[in-house]
DNA sequence: TACATTACTGACCGCCCAGTCAGTACCTTG
DNA sequence: CAAGGTACTGACTGGGCGGTCAGTAATGTA
């Protein structure tokens, strides 16, 4: 069989370096524009390595596998995205229509426009592969931001701010034109330039739209649209 | 070197069939299913023989690369759930509030619970890695899609039932819930049954609130916010 | 300066899979 | 029923990629 080859001779390139404590985020941080652009299957492992600044061998060093890389890439930045959200949250008072305004507004600034948004695609387009991963974005993205979401839009109803509505569903109306944004960003929008969106005059109209739909109409009519609203607001969910 | 083995004795299994006319939309179906359902790379080829009930032999018979295949499986659901939604459009007339809603409704009904539904994940999985099929995409979906709605809104404008509001981004606010129920559906709610979302409930909930949202306020106010939209409708897009 | 420690490297291995093609069996035609 | 045409098969190949590990060099330590 063929022997190994020697050892290559000393590069002239830079000489390398020995960043123990930087190697863990700057590979995840590849790792997470790879798949997120590629996706994961797509996505070589040398590649992460190479633009981490590092050899294949030394990703292997700090992850075990291409799969735990995902993993870690996930709960990395999903820890970090839900402190955002709710540091944004709590940072905020006042009208009910001031805070789901701002709210999303914010939720843009400070989630949609980063590279971190990316780990919404990358969760939509992998998690059949990785049903384990599931549960856990549940648990610590999905319900606690439609609960927040929920509670503000509930609050609004109980002051009388907002008409009587089904919460839950009137929830997903609101946050998902945000998602979906997120979505082309990096897909579609990612291609050609003609598919970018205006995302910030896209979420100015949909605040305008929802506010404008959500508003109680004047007292004479409340009480009527708070029977009807009895229907719709079933025990469903 | 290894001689090739002799062919295999006959199987006992049941007799194999000659079907040219059916094969192509049949490796076409078993390729959508398992390209939404595992991502294009992931996806083995022979896997997508074998759902479509022929040998990995075959499915090279009718296309020549598994990268066709994808080309092929895209162009094919997409100029049908073109029609499709022409066909729904054309089908009605009436209120504009009625036109939107029942739109919607049906989009759902005839694309969003049909397994087509599923190329939109396939899209925004995959473009990023065949941007020669973004423009296609763009030229018989997007634009089709968003011009067909945007008329629907401005005849709305027109004929003084919506506020003047700006039609492109209002027409985002409109579809994107649409669009993120189909995307749940094939990711998250394919995976685990409490992420599962009620689409006829959230779409309900959706266009009555955009239509509260869109509906124009008394004649009064009506002069007044014509006035105040001239700015939000400026010249972007 | 000599030695020990360890972060890092990259050639290598083995598996996996897209794509091929010699051979097979179904079907049609006479 | 025989023979020719062709839809179909599946063993095989070559290349590519996940993961390994013997070796290298940067950084301490005496």
């Amino acid at each position: 069989m063929t022997q190994r080859a020697l050892p290559t001779a000393p590069s002239p390139a830079a000489t390398r370096q020995r960043r123990k404590e930087a190697r863990p985020q700057e590979l995840l941080d590849a790792a997470l524009d790879l798949f997120v652009e590629k996706g994961f299957a797509a996505t070589r492992s040398e590649e992460v390595a190479s633009r981490a600044g590092v050899s294949k061998g030394t990703l292997y060093l700090y992850y075990p596998s291409k799969e735990e890389l995902l993993k870690e890439v996930i709960r990395h930045n999903v820890v970090n995205q839900i402190a955002e959200g709710m540091e944004i949250v709590r940072a905020f008072d006042g009208s009910s229509s001031e805070l789901l305004g701002n709210v999303l507004r914010l939720w843009w600034e400070r989630v949609g426009e980063t590279r971190a948004s990316g780990i919404l695609k990358l969760m939509m387009s992998e998690v059949r592969n990785f049903p384990e991963i599931a549960q856990f974005w549940i648990d610590e993205v999905t319900s606690p931001a439609d609960r927040m979401v929920a509670e503000i839009v509930q609050r609004g109803i109980d002051s009388g701010e907002f008409r009587p509505v089904h919460v839950g569903d009137v929830v997903h109306a609101l946050i998902s034109p945000l998602l979906f944004l997120v979505m082309n960003k990096h897909s579609l929008g990612a291609c050609v330039a003609s598919a970018r969106l205006d995302p910030r005059a896209i979420i100015e109209a949909q605040i305008d739209l929802v506010l404008n739909g959500l508003h109680a109409p004047s007292p004479a009519k409340a009480a009527k649209a708070a029977k009807a609203a009895k229907k719709v607001n079933g025990t469903r969910r």
